[in-house]
DNA sequence: ATAAAATACAACCGATGCGTTGTACATCAT
DNA sequence: ATGATGTACAACGCATCGGTTGTATTTTAT
């Protein structure tokens, strides 16, 4: 008796990696926007720099939380409102 | 005339990283609590293993984005809900 | 008291986040 | 046309995430 096949993490989840990543990104460039600021001064103000915005925005990262939750603040906004949906 | 002094990031943040990030791992045993699980059998679901869950409910790691989503499909709640506050 | 189950902690290591530099391109004003 | 501004993309390098193994400690049940 052998093993002949061993399927590791079945657990099929709702939504892809990539496409979750790409919401994520829509919706930060959404909340920028709407605050009327540039990839580069939303940046600035939490010391980092607009190439680093325009790979998250793209969602071509997949974030830190600690990462998120400093994007929250240079958009003046809650954690929570980058994830709504 | 030289640059003495050159400070970056002086974006002051409302919270530290290391007590967000404790708040963050004891939200999310609280809800794993709430559901009666073990920190193995919530790994097991989503194809982790318990001491990843541990360092995360121990605030001693800066989960992505992506790691979090997994973390409340395994929970049965939303995402939003593993950052109420 | 003993065994089983649950949790904690440390180290190894490959993969990747993220800061950084360099650059390209498109739009707009002068 | 030229310059300023906003956005996109690629590559490098260090730090850290996270999967894994090994083990210790704590908790619960019998």
């Amino acid at each position: 008796m052998y093993i002949i096949s061993v399927v590791k993490n079945t657990f099929i989840l709702p939504m892809e990696k990539e496409v979750l990543l790409k919401k994520l990104g829509a919706r930060i460039r959404e909340i920028r926007k709407e605050k009327g600021m540039s990839q580069a001064e939303l940046a600035n103000t939490i010391g980092k720099d607009q190439q680093s915005i325009q790979r998250l925005e793209a969602g071509n990262i997949n974030p830190s939380f600690y990462y998120l939750y400093e994007i929250s603040q240079g958009l003046k906004t809650e954690l929570r409102e980058l994830i709504k949906e």
